[in-house]
DNA sequence: GATCGCGGAGAACGCTCGTTCTCCGGTGCG
DNA sequence: CGCACCGGAGAACGAGCGTTCTCCGCGATC
């Protein structure tokens, strides 16, 4: 089967996204990348020169996919205080998934981040990202400190995205919401 | 060098809880443990049958260890709000610690929960501890909705424990503190 | 003092894995 | 039609690792 290069990174990056996720990054090898994307070792290394190279791409598509959903969710919403509310309704529809397993950066920075600085950075940066989104959404709805806000907020989300993959139910989003509204009411009445 | 078993134990487990703390627990080997122990692999493999024997080893001790370091702190405190707050203290001192690198057990549960239902099941069981430990708290603080108190307060602590080691600063516990404070004030007003 | 057995040091074994190499069939171009 | 090249399949290689085995010295026992 031959295939034109798009196809073919296409192909490993979807493989490598779904097991890297699924098992983490150690437990997976290139021999099962390669089982599962049908792409032939030798192409596989043409197109990422090395596994950290590969797992660089799966952590950049996972940064760029993240983001792009979280603003699917915030942009229906016109209200300031709903589209902060919109992240957490974001937060459940995600941690709801069959195949949730938490956040992928959470996740290889506690396996390679004392060991692949490359890994710590672009957790952190990810991280970063985030902060800055829901800065972004506490400057807009209005908040007299919108980086103590951002900073109250991110805690409830990051909270539930971990108890939501290691309790295997979507039930923390949905307290983190409420406990997001309890927030934004008293920053309000300030 | 000749050791009781009891001091050869400890010297293992210490230096297991080091590397696999540091490192995480795929990317340290027997041999690591034996040359930092000081134990000769047969005398190591006689205490523990086989290296998950020796995780298993590592994170029940740490599961105690954190308890208790929670414990003290809470228990510093008398005032059933300040006791609630001191968990956020506790927090505080340990992401301060400098070789610190989140909790044990999300870890690994986001190096192994897929692959190992040991290491799920026993992070499961970490994370339960701890959510009835704040349901006490919040008991005791008269809470009306003890259950909904506690699920918002670990939020707060799971959040400011992972942001804190992928940050690596311990300024997220002294927000969560804060939106700690903010959750009490508003649910004893209801 | 001879013997037995435990423990230490580290070599050895078997397996996995990241990466490279070999062989080979097919395809496009002169 | 012949040839050069690209890509596929998978063997091969070298390193690392979990686990076991071998060898040896030492202390205890009769």
């Amino acid at each position: 089967m031959v295939l034109d290069t798009a196809t073919a990174q296409q192909q490993v990056l979807d493989a490598a996204d779904a097991l890297f996720y699924e098992r983490g990054v150690q437990s997976v090898g290139m021999d099962a990348i390669r089982a599962a994307s049908g792409v032939s070792l030798k192409r596989l290394y043409q197109l990422f020169p090395s596994k950290d190279a590969l797992i660089e791409a799966y952590l950049d598509r996972r940064d760029a996919l993240w983001q792009s959903m979280l603003a699917e969710h915030v942009e229906a919403q016109t209200d300031p205080r709903e589209r902060i509310l919109a992240v957490f309704d974001f937060l459940y529809a995600w941690s709801s998934q069959r195949d949730y397993r938490g956040c992928a950066f959470i996740n290889a920075f506690g396996e390679l981040g004392a060991v692949s600085p490359q890994v710590a950075e672009m957790a952190s940066r990810h991280k970063e990202g985030f902060r800055q989104a829901l800065t972004q959404l506490a400057r807009e709805a209005g908040a007299d400190d919108a980086d103590r806000l951002a900073d109250h907020l991110i805690l409830l989300s990051e909270g539930a995205i971990t108890r939501a993959a290691i309790s295997g139910s979507a039930d923390p989003a949905l307290r983190a919401r409420e406990a997001a509204t309890m927030i934004l009411d008293a920053s309000a009445k300030r």
